[in-house]
DNA sequence: GGTTTGTTTAACGTTCTGGTTAATTAGCTT
DNA sequence: AAGCTAATTAACCAGAACGTTAAACAAACC
């Protein structure tokens, strides 16, 4: 994968675990541990995909004795958000979506 | 990478060349060679960028005699933008948006 | 029918990914 | 200091990603 800021980015969401750990963290702060619990992975699998969101901005992770809470971090969401958000426009006009409104009108008559 | 919908979506979107691509196609539809022409790598490299986009449903190819003209496809950048969205509303009440916005202020006076 | 133009497929090499186990570091507890 | 718990690092492996060149396919053109 390319080393641009975009790509770690995506990169980093283009995993079914790390998106898991992040929706977890949504609701609050965790340990690794807490964090690996759901997988059926050892724990240094679980540290690397760490390790690749917080090279993407998505996380951060603090220090409290031997525990290492991660946190959700705004940063890297938000600039995906962002480029994302640059073809809204375009897929708000699209005719999939007009496609979508006339049969959603048809099925509800 | 995963096979998973998103994991394929954000995962083509891990690559600048194919970014670009798709920067390009927000402008219109575009034959395989006039969509390689900017990078310097050989078709068939460009060719599989494309397979790659079409399978995350952010494109799509038609035929035009020997021409494969390409389209952008809403779909995909739909469904990554509604997962990113989800998180919108943690990162818009981030500490970070609040500290933008306030050296914003300052330094606006 | 042979050639030219546009594009894909095949085969291959190198690097990156995502997992493993084993060893190590860091900090608390006794 | 020894031992427990939390987490990371090191070394390794299989498979995927991304590029190459060479060959094949498809459709137009003479």
């Amino acid at each position: 994968m390319a080393d641009d800021r975009l790509s770690v980015i995506f990169g980093a969401l283009a995993d079914p675990t790390r998106r898991a750990i992040l929706a977890r963290l949504a609701q609050g702060s965790a340990s690794v541990n807490e964090l690996a619990e759901p997988f059926a992975m050892t724990l240094p699998a679980v540290s690397k995909h760490l390790k690749v969101l917080e090279r993407a901005g998505l996380i951060s992770r603090g220090r409290e004795a031997q525990w290492r809470p991660c946190k959700l971090e705004a940063e890297g969401l938000q600039e995906a958000s962002e480029w994302v958000d640059r073809y809204r426009q375009f897929w708000e006009s699209s005719y999939d979506k007009l496609d979508a409104h006339l049969k959603n009108l048809m099925k509800g008559t």
